[in-house]
DNA sequence: TGCTGATATTGACACCGTCAACATAGATGC
DNA sequence: GCATCTATGTTGACGGTGTCAATATCAGCA
């Protein structure tokens, strides 16, 4: 066979046409998969091609940069966190510290259940994220998730009144910094392991929450 | 002149002997420096070689891998960060929250002032730290300011009696958190700069710190 | 039908981490 | 003093990478 060239002929499978038809979302696609499956939050560019059966040039007609997508990929990541999060929000009955650390707590779960995106997601190849708009868009729609929580929380009397996003700071850098710390196995020689995950997470988040709570907070926050 | 080997001859400087006479310091020197003054975090080996006046080979018969090398440096950085926090919990007339307030912002200004040392200290490269016991050993005692702080803030009375490393994680996850958040620009959108980065430590330090207080938080900790 | 623009391929460039083979020189034993 | 050993350099290579220029292919439209 010197050239299965065959497109419209009787081949069930298109075998290979010059032209991929959408390309743009299968590399995005394996990439994903890359990601997720196994755990590759630094892949290479030849490596997507190559899965996507392509040319390690092709993917340029269609991402400017490797880091293009990164972002995509890094922001699928964002909105696949955003929907976990709003689960968690709403699976509790009350605004208030309930939900809070419902959210944390997913929040830090799918850190750890899903480590190489989550890397992919705040590692530092994207941090000049100016560049990726998509990527932008993502990140701060799931960050409204946990605004949104903290201002019904302020509504309903739950959550101390004060600038929501000093609030929104302080959590987001306590669950982000627990999740990494998780990731990185930084935390072996306490003992703490990723398995102690959801735990610590809800410990550290109740610290956190007791400073948080509009009433006085340290009898009250006694596991 | 054909080639200048000379050594013992009447030039002043050595002019590019054949053996370096203490290569290991010179690359990890060279590393620091462009870690510190540039912002390369994620250096090349063959940089390093190539400032350091040798080929690219050399440092092999140093360090068995390019990651050796960064766990050194990170390691260096570590011991920076300690002194920096030490300075700032014997600065502190009391040890109780003022202690936890100034460690604690003096990590965050830490991590700004040096955001590729940072980002090296804490990068997923070196997170298989098992590898480098020099780095372990580094950030194990960074972390014992930390509980130190807490403990003699629990004998104080200052702080919630409790489990230390509960309160110190939390309290790690929260700077830790904040700092690279603030590094990699994701707060932008906040409008939070690198800047206000003393600022915000405080802040969201005085919320956790209301939840580790003793007495009662809420109504005594308002700005 | 033939042209045009989008899309894919090939082949190259410079760079990287790492290794094997070889060169050099300071230390050591005689 | 000299030969040898060993630590420490160099050179050159291998396979891998991101990226680009030149070229080939093809779908849709005049």
């Amino acid at each position: 066979m010197p050239k299965p060239r065959a497109r419209s002929a009787a081949s069930a499978r298109p075998a290979a046409p010059y032209h991929h038809g959408d390309l743009r979302r299968a590399l995005i696609d394996t990439a994903l998969a890359m990601v997720t499956e196994e755990g590759a939050w630094n892949f290479t560019l030849r490596e997507v091609a190559r899965r996507a059966g392509v040319s390690q040039a092709a993917p340029y007609n269609h991402f400017e940069d490797k880091s293009a997508l990164l972002a995509e990929v890094a922001a699928l990541g964002f909105q696949s966190l955003r929907q976990t999060m709003d689960a968690a929000a709403r699976g509790q009955p009350r605004s208030g510290r309930q939900a809070l650390a419902g959210v944390g707590a997913a929040y830090v779960r799918f850190g750890v259940e899903h480590p190489a995106h989550y890397r992919l997601m705040f590692g530092a190849e994207l941090a000049d994220k100016a560049r990726h708009p998509t990527l932008q868009a993502a990140s701060d729609a799931t960050f409204a998730v946990l605004t949104g929580v903290l201002e019904r929380g302020q509504a309903s009397g739950q959550v101390r009144r004060g600038a929501v996003r000093d609030q929104a700071l302080a959590a987001w850098s306590l669950v982000h910094g627990l999740t990494t710390l998780l990731i990185d196995q930084r935390l072996s020689f306490l003992g703490v392991s990723t398995g102690d995950a959801e735990r610590h997470a809800r410990l550290a988040g109740m610290t956190l929450f007791a400073g948080l709570s509009a009433k006085t907070a340290s009898h009250r926050s006694r596991g």
